[in-house]
RNA sequence: GGAGGGGUACCAAAGCGGUCAAAUGGGGCGGGCUGUAAACCCGUUGACUUCGGUCUUCGAAAGUUCGAAUCUUUCCCCCUCCA
């Protein structure tokens, strides 16, 4: 391989499936291209499990490449049915506009928006497919597609043969997703289209439409399905997604939730989601201890996403914490009114309206179950009222377990 | 289109008139051990509660009954076999 940008993709083990290689490692060590991703705009913010997804955009910008990020305003209307065994709940416009506002914010930080060259375009495929005429599109696109080929397709085979409904809505996810792929060629110039391996399918379809119609040639280019050691999916602890907007999740708990790898990914992790290049990486495996790698990693990953102040800020909150067991001062905090606690706050309460707890069930669970310290004295009584006095020079700190430590100030 | 089997909590799966907020396993959460890991052990796992209870939940709706996840009817969905 020629291309800087494959030949690290290939090492970082980004590279799954591609419709040409060999011709676009060509294109590739020869010119500057423009490449996309779409993303789903199903929740107001992505998770990790979209962190590839962007580490590989990154990349693309590390090689002079200029990324597109696609935001489906428009696909999101109608849901994609690849790994999935059933339709999920359809969202509105409304709240699909709001959704893409906070995603695109994300990519300010993550992406590099200064050099103009390789800045980032985004494009909401609602634009273009918003307007569709339903007659021409059909004649104009639809003809393209064969039945007989789009039934061969991995995502509708699954559902047919568990006999899964799949309506005709969902049937026709992956033609507009082509149809996105074939706008972007023909408005940006873009000839690669990248993604997780469930959009192969997808992908490829896009790829076969700008050869049929254009008469020319794109690419397609997939990486693989990230899965733990322990099974379990990426990006998702059971209780909830690990979003990367720092409001739903904070940086704090995003440097633990790296900080806590399972030992058999930490290096594996290290090549997907830091920046370090892989000699030093494999330089860190000889020479560190497992929970000193464990620590660059979050350190790194918090650091691209957050940036570097607040990853040496949860670092050093973490270090307070756990191995000095003190209070810390680094940890993110929550403002309180002093006027709220002039009468108290039931503790049930304050746990639940803070998003400690989900309900007050599990908070007097947590309790009954020696799970919530409050300034690391262990808390047995559920009927207990939150009073100034429990702030000591204006903080206070409560603990769920031993991990997850919750700053309050008075203001 | 015909015949049979089935839809139970996050998932799998038992229950088949009251003792059912529903066995068991997995998963989750908390505790212990440890290295903030894994494995293992213990506890816990619908909501609200003045801790007496109250409310909502076994595909959907209606009904029988003092009482229904359990019986009846209709509807929806899935699986197997036949056409």
């Amino acid at each position: 391989m020629k291309s800087t940008f494959l030949i690290e993709m290939q090492e970082r083990g980004y590279l799954n499936q591609c419709t040409d290689l060999e011709k676009l490692d060509l294109l590739l060590s020869k010119k500057s291209i423009s490449a996309y991703i779409g993303f789903d705009c199903t929740a107001n913010s992505l998770h990790v499990g979209s962190l590839l997804q962007i580490m590989i955009l990154r990349l693309l910008q590390k090689h002079g490449h200029k990324p597109i990020v696609l935001l489906g305003g428009g696909t999101t209307l109608i849901g994609d049915p690849s790994g999935k065994d059933s339709t999920r709940k359809i969202l509105n416009q409304k709240s699909v506009k709001k959704n893409i506002l906070g995603i695109k914010k994300l990519f300010q930080n993550l992406l590099n928006t200064k050099n103009k060259k390789i800045s980032p375009i985004f494009v909401n495929n609602f634009s273009w497919l918003g307007k569709l005429n339903y007659i021409s599109f059909l004649r104009d696109i639809g003809s393209q597609f064969t039945l007989n080929k789009m039934l061969t397709f991995e995502s509708v085979k699954l559902r047919l043969e568990r006999e899964q409904s799949l309506s005709y809505m969902e049937f026709n996810y992956m033609i507009l997703q082509a149809f996105d792929f074939y706008k972007l060629f023909q408005k940006e110039k873009c000839v690669l289209q990248l993604g997780g391996s469930d959009q192969w399918g997808n992908i490829i379809n896009g790829v076969d439409l700008i050869r049929r119609v254009l008469k020319k040639d794109a690419y397609g280019l997939t990486s693989p399905l990230i899965t733990l050691s322990s099974g379990a999916k990426m990006g998702k602890t059971e209780k909830g997604a690990i979003w990367l907007n720092e409001k739903l999740f904070s940086s704090y708990e995003y440097w633990q939730y790296w900080r806590n790898t399972d030992d058999r990914d930490v290096v594996k992790f290290l090549k997907y989601f830091t920046d370090l290049d892989i000699k030093k990486i494999k330089d860190l495996e000889e020479k560190k201890e497992i929970n000193e790698l464990k620590i660059i990693l979050a350190n790194e990953a918090t650091q691209i996403l957050h940036g570097k102040s607040k990853a040496l800020k949860a670092e050093k909150a973490a270090k307070d914490i756990f191995t000095l067991g003190k209070i810390s001062s680094d940890l993110p905090v929550k403002n309180i009114l002093e006027k709220d606690l002039v009468d108290g706050i039931n503790l049930l309460d304050f746990l639940v309206s803070n998003n400690i707890m989900t309900s007050k069930s599990e908070a007097r669970r947590a309790i009954n179950n020696n799970g919530i310290k409050i300034n690391d004295e262990l808390e047995i009584d559920e009927k207990k009222i939150i009073k100034i006095s429990d702030f000591l020079n204006k903080n206070m700190k409560i603990s769920f377990g031993k991990k997850k430590h919750y700053q309050f100030k008075i203001i």
